[in-house]
DNA sequence: CAGTGAGCGAGCTTCCGCTTGACTT
């Protein structure tokens, strides 16, 4: 029996916290909310004002029940929930949901979990904040509405089971933009001309650049030939002290980046890592959006950096957030203990609390003091200089411990190190000239990192919901990511050596990318489809402005549900006049010309099952009109790329090859790449052949190979029951019964499996759970 | 796991944020 419960979100907390309040106190957790509105339907009451019906999902009711008995067995309730808008919530729910009453209920917060945070929340509770809660429930209600009324007439436009929500759809619109940008952008040349001079001392080599790029190769040459006669001097040195400061502790966001450029982690598996580390009691909480830390992990990062570094090396420094909408319920990341060298258990969780560990510390290190030093070398009778510039560390400061990685590795690429000395006035002699042609890049392909940080910078999404939106966008198949193979450029390069000019043509690879997220032919319809009927929605400054909104609620201000009103009013009329709209052509649609063989239009569109591309018109009102063919489209082409002639070519498919064993071979392309049918049968045709041109004879090789396999598969069948056999796969031999498979324990030969061992193994073998979340496809 | 899609009409899909498991490949 415990006088105290308090109520916490994360059951790692509450471990936490139960030891700095001793006997008294049991400390539960509420694991996140524990009441949303329903997830199967509106569940928004317009009619009367907006109330909203919220139930406990089924998962959380046993937790509930628990929570309750505890909280009718305690004296003092105390609900210890994040002091932020999502948090005030949670404990308005569990206070409603429990049945709490007002004289023994008390609500605490704290930012930092120690024990003297705790306990002075103790000292000082309050009320639950109903202001608060209710700019939760117009963030809650707001994104029910635009999710649930704007996700039904995408189902009626465009495709079933696609959806459309404040933040899904503005990450989709930020990938698509990016993707025309880079689709239309022109890239210019210009030269860049690169000189290594010898020093007067006639060994030493100073390389410069020339202070302006070159338009032309005319431009080029004529520098060149007056390189020939011209005489070098150098005409100014300059000296500038540089300081660099360290960065703020981790975020979430800015964890997620460092982890993905450093470490080569997607966001998913860095959260998934640093949840390890933070149920471990390594680091702090994970998800933030705070750069705040603690007196005591301030004290105790000075008293590392003192005792590893010395004085010189410590500043005590406060960050503050930058980023809109932050709500800072949290600290920022960082190791629990400082001093902890090393935490965690497999490789992945040290590197990522190394990297947590080296961010908290120096970001209450010493600026890091450089000199750039700008040495400019003048040509005779000319206006334009080579320059070279050389950056020296003159006091390391934060950089002993840790260099922040960018995004674009080319844009530390005129990183110099120590220039050599040189005297003003001094005449150098030329060594060799070299004109390269260079190209502006086009706008990089976001990562999911970055992308975070552009989401971050929007103040759209939270700590808790960047890795999951990143996987939803994907997941309906919005935005895909993977690799670009990248295109040849040829460019000149022309060079002066001992008098003589010489030009050469060479190329290289450009533009390839590795991981980088892209739109699909859905997404960009049904981006295309938002911005023209729901702008509003899809304005980036959307979220910031109804922010803005919540806050007046919360400062008490506003009303929440004259706020959804609002909204409502001029939101819902949209929708409806949307739905009503009958356009001639389908959404989307794009008119390629006319098949010069049969003389039919050829279109392109998304049909029910993606991309597909249509052959002649359809008359839905005459039956006896000829009906449209269709195709679908290949994985890498796109409706806004496709051509004419790319299009015709998909209707040569299915192509019948020809006859085998008195059945026809036909070849074609499905959802998992080109294949051939016989006799009822389906191979794969390999990166080889081309279901295009495949002949005869090498098709009939591919389907007797595939036989020999299918042999080879079989390895046992039993009498008692004809549905059960033991058959070779791809991960070595299972059983297959009536349309499962069952994995062999790993010391049992399959052979030697007796009827009964098998169904042992097969009742041994939990059932699936539905977790395939498509599957549940209709027959059409 | 499979090569579909102009129609006979049922019922389904969907949001964002707060939290962890318990699943499988």
């Amino acid at each position: 029996m415990h006088k105290n419960l308090v109520i916490v979100e994360s059951p790692a907390k509450a471990k936490t916290i139960e030891k700095f309040l001793g006997k008294d106190f049991k400390v539960m957790s509420s694991y996140g909310h524990i009441r949303d509105l329903n997830p199967k339907d509106f569940s928004i009451d317009i009619e009367n004002n907006y109330l909203p019906k919220y139930i406990v999902p089924t998962d959380k009711k046993k937790l509930v029940s628990e929570l309750k008995s505890e909280a009718k067995k305690a004296e003092q309730v105390w609900l210890a929930s994040d002091e932020d808008r999502e948090g005030e919530a949670i404990s308005w729910h569990l206070y409603e949901v429990l049945g709490l009453k007002p004289e023994n209920t008390k609500r605490i917060v704290f930012h930092e979990i120690t024990k003297t945070a705790i306990l002075h929340a103790i000292e000082t509770p309050r009320e639950i904040n109903q202001n608060l809660v209710d700019a939760q429930q117009a963030r809650r209600v707001l994104d029910r509405i635009v999710g649930f009324e704007l996700s039904p007439v995408l189902w009626r436009k465009v495709k079933p089971s696609l959806s459309a929500g404040r933040v899904q759809s503005v990450t989709v619109r930020l990938i698509v933009e990016r993707e025309r940008e880079i689709h239309s952008f022109v890239s210019e040349a210009a030269y860049r001309v690169i000189a290594n001079f010898i020093l007067p001392d006639g060994t030493t080599v100073l390389k410069a650049e020339l202070n302006k790029r070159l338009k032309t190769k005319e431009e080029v040459i004529s520098l060149l030939n007056l390189c020939k006669t011209a005489s070098f001097q150098i005409d100014d040195i300059a000296k500038k002290p540089v300081k660099k400061s360290p960065a703020a502790p981790f975020t979430t966001s800015t964890l997620q980046q460092e982890a993905s450029r450093k470490l080569g982690y997607s966001v998913s598996q860095t959260m998934m890592i640093a949840q390890k580390l933070y149920e471990s009691g390594f680091i702090t909480y994970m998800r933030t959006d705070s750069f705040n830390l603690s007196d005591l992990a301030l004290g105790t990062s000075k008293e590392e950096i003192l005792s590893l570094y010395g004085e010189k090396y410590y500043k005590f420094r406060q960050y503050h957030t930058k980023s809109k909408g932050a709500q800072e319920a949290h600290e920022a990341i960082r190791p629990t203990y400082v001093n902890k060298v090393d935490a965690g258990g497999t490789a992945q969780e040290k590197k990522l609390y190394e990297l947590i560990r080296k961010r908290t510390l120096a970001s209450q290190m010493a600026d890091a003091e450089l000199e750039r030093t700008t040495i400019s070398v003048g040509i005779s009778g000319q206006k334009e200089k080579f320059v070279a510039t050389g950056e020296v560390i003159v006091f390391d400061g934060f950089l002993q411990v840790y260099r922040e990685s960018l995004d674009d590795e080319s844009e530390k690429e005129q990183e110099n190190g120590l220039l050599p000395a040189v005297e003003m006035n001094a005449v150098l002699n030329l060594d060799e000239v070299k004109a390269t042609e260079r190209f502006t890049q086009r706008p990089p392909r976001y990562t999911e990192a970055s992308l975070v940080r552009r989401l971050e910078e929007l103040g759209i999404g939270r700590p808790s919901t960047y890795a999951p939106t990143i996987q939803t966008v994907q997941n309906r198949q919005y935005v895909v990511k993977g690799d670009k193979p990248g295109e040849e450029r040829n460019y000149t390069a022309i060079a002066l050596k001992k008098g003589k000019i010489t030009e050469s043509l060479k190329s290289e690879i450009v533009g390839a990318d590795r991981n980088k997220l892209m739109p699909t032919d859905i997404g960009i319809v049904v981006n295309d489809f938002l911005m023209e009927y729901f702008p509003n929605i899809l304005d980036y400054n959307f979220t910031a402005n109804v922010e803005k909104e919540f806050d007046s609620i919360a400062d008490g201000e506003m009303i929440w549900t004259s706020v959804i009103d609002n909204f409502y009013k001029l939101f819902h009329p949209i929708v409806e006049a949307t739905t009503a709209i009958k356009t001639e052509h389908k959404v989307g649609e794009r008119a390629l010309g006319i098949d010069p063989k049969s003389g039919k239009p050829v279109f392109v569109k998304i049909g029910r099952f993606g991309p597909v591309a249509q052959m002649g018109q359809s008359f839905p009102d005459d039956k006896e009109a000829p009906k449209p063919s269709f195709a679908s489209l290949l994985k890498e082409q796109s409706i806004e790329t496709i051509t004419l002639d790319e299009a015709i070519k998909l209707f040569d498919l299915p192509r019948t090859i020809g006859e085998f064993e008195e059945k026809e071979i036909v070849a074609a392309i499905g959802r998992f790449g080109p294949f051939l049918r016989h006799d009822g049968k389906f191979v794969t045709i390999p990166k080889e052949f081309s279901p295009y041109t495949i002949s005869l004879e090498d098709s009939v090789e591919l389907i007797k190979n595939k036989r020999i396999q299918e042999e080879q598969r079989f390895i046992k069948s039993f009498e008692e029951e004809p549905e059960l056999q033991i058959l070779n796969g791809r991960f070595g031999a299972y059983i297959a019964y009536k349309k499962s498979n069952y994995k062999i324990p790993k010391e049992t030969e399959p052979i030697s499996l007796t009827f009964e061992q098998c169904m042992k193994i097969i009742e041994d073998t939990p059932e699936k759970k539905t977790t395939k979340k498509r599957t549940t496809r209709k027959k059409a």
